[in-house]
This record gives structure tokens, sequence and C-alpha cells, in this order.
DNA sequence: CGCGATTTTGAGCCATGTCAATCGGAGTGG
DNA sequence: CCACTCCGATTGACATGGCTCAAAATCGCG
């Protein structure tokens, strides 16, 4: 487990049983489901109650759509939200040498916000994928005029929540050990992704190439090769056509709390 | 240089002048000036104007003093705001195995929030040095009610600065070499400390030992000395009884960017 | 079938970590 | 003033994790 709180796991191949790619659910359809999903984890993330995530459900008016690769523009108001429903991002910095640092990624149920990609972090983002947003509207993010409502006070506390994952990529980076850098990513992502109902226990899909996880984890991305072959030999972890599995969830689970012994 | 804006350096041995800790202006006066340079430095941060920084003055009621190595309780409402006046605190998390990761220092002119120490990232902040502290009042840090006033906006601002320093100090991480992390620690400690005049282009005291900065660069204790000692070798660099020496301060500037070509 | 992107592998080197010890200054008690 | 101790800085010898270079294998796709 990494940040924040434990989730559950309700059936053990979650996301495994429906084929993702030749779904046949008709586009809305899926579409709906999708949005659905994102505003329940940010309910979740948000300690909301699901009344208030009715109150989310109006404001899906002003959609946008990224296409894989796109750089993409935060909101400039900084009282502007969008809701990701579908897709990854994720958010950069490109030294003048060619280095690059991943600080992190934007999955669905994430918020995109004017504090991303920002000149004061130098860092842009970029779709990892097609990626589809809501927008939420402004009466939301800030307190509107007289009171706060519990609405925006959740959706401070899931920003909050975004926001403070750099602490844990700071301890990954500063003190962890290559093995558990990857365990580490790999269990937040999967407990992030299984929040939106994208992941079970065992196994998720990641859009990433070894050279994302190189400049996620500070390594090199041959050494992210070999890091993946031990994982694979010592039977923890396979990582196949983009599909993440997790041979030994609770042994993983261990090597990203850093409580492996070193 | 490192983040933010460029600082100007007036004289070029501002603070080496005057003996610190044997200085004889009356208490109540040095106390003073420190506020001073306090508010000017977070009227600088916050892009405010010298208007702006009148309205800080009365607001010098609770001040709140904590003595070196005690564990600082951050402000619980998140709407309160501590301004430290003089000293040093840095945040850390420390992981079962007994690593320490220290995600970051706290100087003169930044603010304490309950943004510091959270649960959520698991961290504690510690002062360093004996530390002074006054609390701006609430009204200041929340928009009250009606309007944001420019003040609000302002704090909101460097706040915000504050906070994107974590982005610098992941790239450190993930992609400096030893000597490029030292030198951009070095170099970003000068320019904040140069902000309230702590600092000239080319020296400062700091109350770190060795194992702080390995802690806070990820490098083992013994490495920062070798570190340290090619620095000093090559000439760029001393730190001698706290007393940190930039040598060859655009030398170091180039390192501390990453631009010195690996 | 052929091409570009990605993954995999091997060989060798260097940066960084670990272990063990010494050294130096600051305080403390005699 | 000395002996002692503690903490931090320093150093050396050695081990190793992670990096670089170079090349092959594999995959995705037109």
């Amino acid at each position: 487990m990494v940040e924040g709180r434990k989730p559950h796991f309700p059936s053990e191949t979650a996301s495994k049983g429906r084929p993702r790619g030749s779904a046949q659910m008709s586009g809305s359809n899926a579409q709906f489901a999708a949005f659905q999903q994102a505003v329940t984890a940010l309910c979740d993330a948000a300690r909301l109650s699901l009344a208030d995530a009715e109150q989310l459900r109006p404001l899906r008016d002003r959609h946008e759509t990224f296409a894989a690769g796109a750089l993409v523009q935060p909101p400039q108001r900084k009282d502007r939200l969008r809701l990701i429903t579908s897709g990854w991002l994720y958010e950069a910095r490109l030294l003048p040498d060619g280095r690059r640092q991943i600080f992190g990624y934007l999955l669905p149920g994430d918020l995109v916000t004017g504090r991303h990609g920002a000149r004061t972090t130098r860092s842009a983002l970029f779709a990892l994928t097609r990626v589809d947003t809501t927008e939420l509207t402004a009466a939301l993010a800030a307190a509107p005029g007289a009171g706060r409502t519990s609405l925006s006070e959740g959706l401070a506390r899931a920003l909050e929540q975004q926001e403070h994952r750099g602490y844990g990529a700071l301890v990954r980076l500063g003190q962890y050990t290559a093995q558990e850098r990857m365990a580490h990513l790999i269990i937040e992502l999967r407990d992030r992704l299984a929040r939106v109902g994208q992941a079970s226990r065992t196994s998720f899909r990641a859009p990433l190439t070894q050279e994302h996880l190189a400049d996620t984890l500070g390594l090199s991305l041959i050494h992210v090769n070999r890091v993946l072959r031990q994982l694979r030999n010592e039977n923890l972890l396979t990582i196949k056509f983009g599909m993440v599995t997790l041979l030994q969830p609770e042994k993983l689970e261990l090597l990203a709390a850093g409580a492996a012994g070193r």
C-alpha cells in the first residue's frame, strides 16, 4: 500500500474479464460508465457523500479530448477544474541536455488544474493516451462568495491528496533502491486505478514504455529493463503488452513500503 | 539560479560584515529587523506592493518560538499561517527501517501552513535551530467572504511558490548527479537566504550537518563528504563551521541548472 | 516483408554505498 | 589543566548497484 487509505478489491479479476479493445458496449454508454467511475473515484478521494456526487452530474457540460502524445494546456484560471474521465496524462520537466523527469501521472478520476504544467514548476502536461476530460464549473472549486460548500471542501481535499503524491515520489527517488522504486510505482498505480475499477489486486493495464518508467524512477532505461527481469525471475511481477501482473502482491507491497529490509 | 526569479545581491559581503553571535544590537531591535526582512521577503515572493506590506505589520500579534530540535506542530486550521522570522525548519519523513528523507527547508520569510507535516504526507516538521514565528491572522489566508484581497492573493502566490519547490527537488533526486545535487541545493538555499539578507552571492551560514545534506540529497553521509571534498579541490565551494562559501558562483550555478554537460 | 519503436542482453566501468577506523573540536567532571 | 566523552567530519579499502556502449531480438504496423 502506498499513500492514503487502503482500497479494497471487489472481484479478483475486475478488469481482466472484459476485453478492452474490442468492446461492443455502445459508445455513449461506455462513456457514461467511465464518467460515473471517475466521479465515484473523485468522491472517494474527496470523502464526499453520494449526495454530493449528485451535484457533480449536471456539470458534465464542457468536454474536452486530447490526442495521444498531445501537449495539454492546463486550465488558465485556477478556479477551473477538469475531471479526467478516461486516459492517462503525465507531467514532466525537460532539462536542457535532454534528460527528462516525469513528476507523476494523472489518471481517470484525477483533476487537472492550473497548478499542473505551470511556469513556476517548469513542467508540461502530456497525454500518454487519448484523454477525455469534463470541466467542472468554476463555482465548485472556489468557495463561492458566502460559504464553502461541502462539495468545494471535498474537491479541495481531493486536490490536496493529489498534490501530496509528490512526497511519496520524493521518498521513492531519494531513499529507495531500484527494485523498491519499481514496486512503489506499480503499487501506487494499481491502487489508484483500482479506485476507478481499472485494476484488480493483481493486474491492470498501463500505457507505459520502459522509458517512461525510467524517467519516472530516475533510472536508466536499461536498468529498468534489468529490474523488471529480476522481478520476473523472482516471480513478483510481469509486464507484457502493457499488462502489468502482480504475481505476489503482498511482497510487492512490502517492497513498496520500504519495509523489506534493504 | 534555481527556481523562480533571479535575485540580485546588493553588496558583495552583505551578511559577512556583522558578526552574528556576539551581536550587541538590542534584542527587540534585532527582532524587529528580522521581522521586517521576513515580511519583505514574503512580499517579494508574493509579488505584493509595499502598501500591502503595511497591512502585514499590525498582524504581528501572536508570536511563537520553538527550541532547536523540537518537533513543530503546524497550524491546525488551514487558514492560519505562521511567518518564520528567524531560524530554520525542515520537513521530513522517517521510514520504518531508519532511513530519512528531508523534503525541504523552511527559512525566514517562509510560511508554515497546515499542509506541512500533514498525515497525508506522513511527514513531520522539525526545528533545526531556535525558530521564531509570528501568526498571520486568519482573515488574510482565505478570501474573507466577499472578495479576495490583493493581500490574500499574494499570500496564495507565495504559498504556491513554496510548494512548487518540490518539483525542483524531484528533478534533483531523479536526474542529477551527486555534484549537481549538492550545487543545486546550495544555490537554492543561497538564493532564498539572499531574499532575507542572510546571504551574499558568495556566502551564507547554514546550520546543516553533512547528515542533513545526505538525507536531503538522497546520498550516503560518506558520499556527501566526498562530494564536498571534490568541490573543495576543484575550488568551487567550501563549508567550514557552518559557513558556506561559493568560490566560483557561476560554475556552481551552471552545475545547479543541470547544464554542465553531465 | 521491411521499417521504426521498444525490449532484451552482454561486457565493462564508474559512481555511490558499506564497513571500519581515525581525527578534531566542544563540553564536562575531576 | 587534564582525562574523558560525544558528535560530527574525514579517510581508506572494498563491494556493488546502476550506467554506458553496442548489438540483437521482438513487436507493431503499413
